[in-house]
DNA sequence: ACGGCAAATGACTGACTGGTCAGTATCCGT
DNA sequence: ACGGATACTGACCAGTCAGTCATTTGCCGT
């Protein structure tokens, strides 16, 4: 070929060049959530990825090495939140709130939502992912929610309450926006934002001992 | 053979033999969910059921077929369930709460859960049944919520409020139990019909005027 | 311009599975 | 006891796809 290879090292070109694992591991997630990990293709995902099917092998050791390597991506961003909501100073109802909305943007608004659906369709099929979700994400982030809610009890703040029940009420309906949002076609007057946003103020408020003071 | 078949007409036999079509359905839907439907081979279907493949052929057109025939099972009961909450009198507080931890007990402790958690994996791959599931449970489902829950505004029981999005929270928590419990394992402390009966009175508590007379 | 090396390719293979259908078993009315 | 009808079976076929590997591409330093 004699014609001019237009801009080879463009911005975005030099990005997917430069990482192809990342660019592998986009193009899989996007066909996974679509049709789930055993009805997508590897030929499928080489090609979204504009890759072939054998560059797949050079990066990743499988199918389903690949699947992990997707799950594992988006761990330390998690990670990260649940240190932030540790080291919070102040009021309680403003942390859970600020916190709330936030998971609930991310769910709805990135890639996060898609791995909770991925997670929740395939962890029966690979124990292994399962338990590294529930030992590594789902326990941690519960008790940091439960002890923030015991800590609201306990300054007089909040109601004294089932933590434990609550806190897995904080993340339920967040989970469950992110699912359906990757899952299901949105029905009219259905905001997934605007929702994240009901439940932070409906929680929070069925939690506070006086008035709400953070309006 | 010569051996002597045991019992060929014991009650459990007479019952499965009589109706083949939801002993596959049953069997399906439990492998489906363990797998997902794409990885669920027809023939572990069969042997699950206790028939060999060629009969699901009989009752079914197709593996696609028996998928839609799982779902489509499920919905009398929700339609029944949605009916009985619009003829309800007398407190909506009581009213929400009643069904909001009836719909929680069924999410965990029927197949409920597993068709909720089929739907959402599955819904893309079949646009016919997010259709379906849409138009003929979410809608009306919501739709009721959101009546309710105006009625408790309109006769000062509730306090003002986004009546849509408070319809979904009351639904999107319910949803994820049913799918956690199909699919991941529980966490230490994470019981989820506490947790439905504390979802319940944690919503409603949160929408009051005055303080509860339902407790 | 060249030669060497890492990266990338895609045709191929072997295992797997949805769906078919010719054959068998069971039931029931006579 | 017979025979037709209905229910069931499972070997088989045709298509599919994860994973392999011999070959090609293109990027260097010299």
């Amino acid at each position: 070929m004699s014609e001019i290879i237009p801009l080879p090292t463009s911005p975005l070109q030099e990005k997917d060049r430069s990482n192809r694992s990342a660019q592998i591991r986009r193009a899989a997630l996007k066909l996974f959530n679509e049709k789930g990990f055993s009805a997508t293709r590897l030929e499928d995902v080489a090609e979204e990825a504009g890759v072939s099917k054998g560059t797949i092998y050079l990066y990743f050791e499988g199918k389903e090495d690949l699947f992990f390597a997707i799950i594992r991506g988006v761990v330390p961003e998690i990670r990260n939140k649940q240190e932030e909501m540790k080291n919070h100073a102040g009021s309680k109802a403003a942390l859970l709130k600020s916190m709330m909305i936030q998971i609930g943007y991310k769910m709805v608004n990135t890639e996060l939502g898609a791995c909770v659906k991925l997670i929740a369709a395939e962890a029966r099929n690979f124990p292994e992912i399962a338990e590294y979700y529930t030992v590594h994400i789902a326990m941690p982030g519960l008790s940091t929610f439960k002890n923030i809610i015991d800590q609201g009890v306990a300054s007089k703040e909040f109601r004294p309450c089932d933590s434990d029940a609550l806190a897995s009420l904080i993340i339920l309906p967040l989970l469950m926006s992110g699912i359906w949002r990757n899952a299901l076609p949105l029905i009219e007057g259905m905001d997934l934002e605007k929702i994240a946003i009901a439940h932070a103020d409906h929680f929070v408020r069925g939690l506070l001992l006086s008035p709400d003071k953070t309006k």
